[in-house]
RNA sequence: GGCCAGGUAGCUCAGUCGGUAGAGCAGCGGAUUGAAAAUCCGCGUGUCGACGGUUCGAUUCCGCCCCUGGCCA
């Protein structure tokens, strides 16, 4: 686990050749097919050494979620251990994470036709009107959340409708634990300032290997649109804006690059108060042999 | 060289009829249950260009100097 740019995919490839695992990403965005460059999928070359799952498995106007990378990544997890291999899972979707570590409550799937409903409703009302709807069926919840958290109150209200329950009630089931030994290595800077100088350096470098123009053919998609989650991702919605118009290149490269960095920022933020976990400086001389003695001990522990 | 407009937070700027100043963006901290690369919450002391003068008090008025842009020579 670590923030963009820390290293991970490089860091598993090594460990890959030295270790009977198979890689399977923990990535929102690596899930969507033909977003290679802005997402820094790992090329052709890197894929044949290092193999990962969960890359290519959604067109970018579909929809991922948490639920669908816990039921996918939980039956390729059962698949490599019975090919008699380790999982080695390598990403920064820390929702992800957390989700197939501490499982989920049984809730209801999203659905799209209500949310879009939803949609119409909240931009004729706004959202605060939305919250104190929730606050009528669902006060708990309303309690916690606040009334412009457009993503969660129209969560929340998609719950009630679909299930007539609040999502409140919904919560805190038991959940069965995850049935292997797990080892978490998290990946946290001990310099923010040179994390940062390395998404600059990386985000050039995606401007300079074409990012506009894989969002031109991108755009070509039918149905594609700038509100679905894929255009959403960083560097996609910024490019995005650039092929409109909105802003021009050097609006595009600062908005792209304070894009990354907050959202490397708020993935520190979940690493920070991880609770067992590992942590390494991604930085460090030595953090390929670090990592290996970690994996190496795990290993030998049965 | 002369005239004009500017020099205020990392950036772009507002403002103070004289009582030491505030927005947006950036940055920082936090939340996070089927959209999470998403969505949301919180955090603003900075020689108000420098030095003098007037004043109880100057970032604000005056003088001079420096810097930037424009116009004129």
């Amino acid at each position: 686990m670590g923030p963009t740019a820390s290293g991970k995919t490089a860091l598993a490839v090594s460990l890959i050749e030295r270790f009977p695992l198979e890689i399977i990403s923990v990535d929102s965005a690596l899930v969507y097919r033909g977003m290679d460059i802005g997402t820094a999928k790992p090329d052709a070359a890197t894929l044949a050494r290092a193999p990962h799952h969960l890359l290519d498995i959604r067109e970018p106007i579909e929809a991922y979620s948490a639920a669908a990378f816990c039921d996918d990544a939980r039956r390729l997890m059962g698949d490599i251990v019975a090919r008699g291999k380790v999982p080695l899972l390598v990403g920064g979707t820390m929702l992800y994470f957390r989700a197939l570590l501490n499982g989920l409550d049984d809730l209801p799937r999203a659905d799209a036709a209500l949310r879009q409903q939803l949609e119409i409703d909240a931009a004729r009302r706004g959202w605060p009107a939305m919250h104190a709807d929730l606050a009528r069926i669902d006060p708990p919840t309303a309690a916690r959340l606040a009334p412009n958290d457009s993503q969660r109150i129209g969560r929340a209200l998609e719950i009630f409708q679909l299930t007539g329950t609040p999502m409140s009630a919904l919560l805190d089931q038991v959940h069965p634990a995850l049935p292997y030994r797990v080892l978490q290595l998290a990946l946290i800077p001990s310099d923010r300032a040179v994390l940062h100088q390395r998404i600059a350096t990386r985000f050039d470098a995606m401007l300079a290997d074409g990012l506009i123009d894989e969002v031109k053919s991108l755009r070509r998609i039918p149905g594609l649109s700038a509100d679905l989650s894929a255009m959403r991702a960083v560097g996609y919605r910024q490019a995005w804006a650039y092929l409109n118009g909105d802003i021009d290149q050097k609006g595009l490269r600062e908005q792209g690059l304070a894009a990354t960095r907050q959202l490397a920022k708020r993935q520190l933020t979940w690493l920070r108060s991880w609770p067992d976990a590992v942590t390494l400086d991604c930085l460090a001389a030595d953090l390929e042999t670090q990592t290996r003695v970690q994996v190496e001990r795990h290993l030998a522990a049965g």
